[in-house]
DNA sequence: CCATTATTTAACATTTTACTTAATTGACAA
DNA sequence: TTGTCAATTAAGTAAAATGTTAAATAATGG
């Protein structure tokens, strides 16, 4: 029976992970440093359970490491699965960049 | 009574659009060149209604444009909203570029 | 009008998500 | 030991997501 692999980029858990604004805030909130479960909490009207589920999503995601170090638990953000989301839409990039490209040459021209 | 924003860029509704393995499918498709709904849901093993269910979630987050034309339903990508979750990304890109620029700069100093 | 084709809507079952409060674990400190 | 603080687990609920099959709609063409 072939098991899960953990260590394959998992895009499906990344992009629901950045779906939800409470775990976005958390991102940019440890994109300032480290902090414990309580201070992550503290911003927000939901109660502590509920963030640890938020963190127990970003953490299945591979974008949370979260250390016990005393009586705080440590949450240590790894951006790096971040940028298998970020190749993802590069590969589209195009796409929405082309036309104003086009419009930019267009305007190049006229002058 | 306040209105939701349909304009408003909505990076719930985008990430989590994008966090379906069919939906990226589709959107790959797309970025090839407008297709009907049945071209879309051809490559996939699930019933029409089902696909006609995901091109409605991309619709929503406004990456998809259909348009009824003949007896198709001629589907077109806006990629423009996926700029919006490129650009958040972007401001967290220095978390996973940070070590590999600084990695980078010691081996061209070396030189 | 009737059949055909493309797609959506309806109705429903199942699973997952997101939240709550209450109870539990684990580590420290008096 | 006992209390306290940080965090998790448990139990339960409501809502949303995902899928199914069957029926409805809409447009074309004989």
């Amino acid at each position: 029976m072939p098991k899960r692999d953990k260590s394959a980029v998992n895009l499906d858990a990344i992009f629901a992970a950045l779906a939800h604004p409470i775990r976005r805030a958390i991102i940019e909130q440890l994109a300032g440093g480290d902090a414990s479960v309580s201070e992550l909490a503290k911003p927000h009207k939901v109660s502590l359970p509920a963030i640890s589920g938020h963190l127990r999503v970003l953490e299945r995601a591979g974008l949370l490491k979260i250390t016990p170090e005393w009586r705080v638990h440590r949450c240590h953000i790894d951006a790096v699965p971040m940028s298998a989301a970020f190749g993802w839409l590069t590969r589209y990039r195009i796409l929405w960049e082309d036309r104003f490209d086009r419009l930019a040459r267009e305007v190049e021209k006229k002058q």
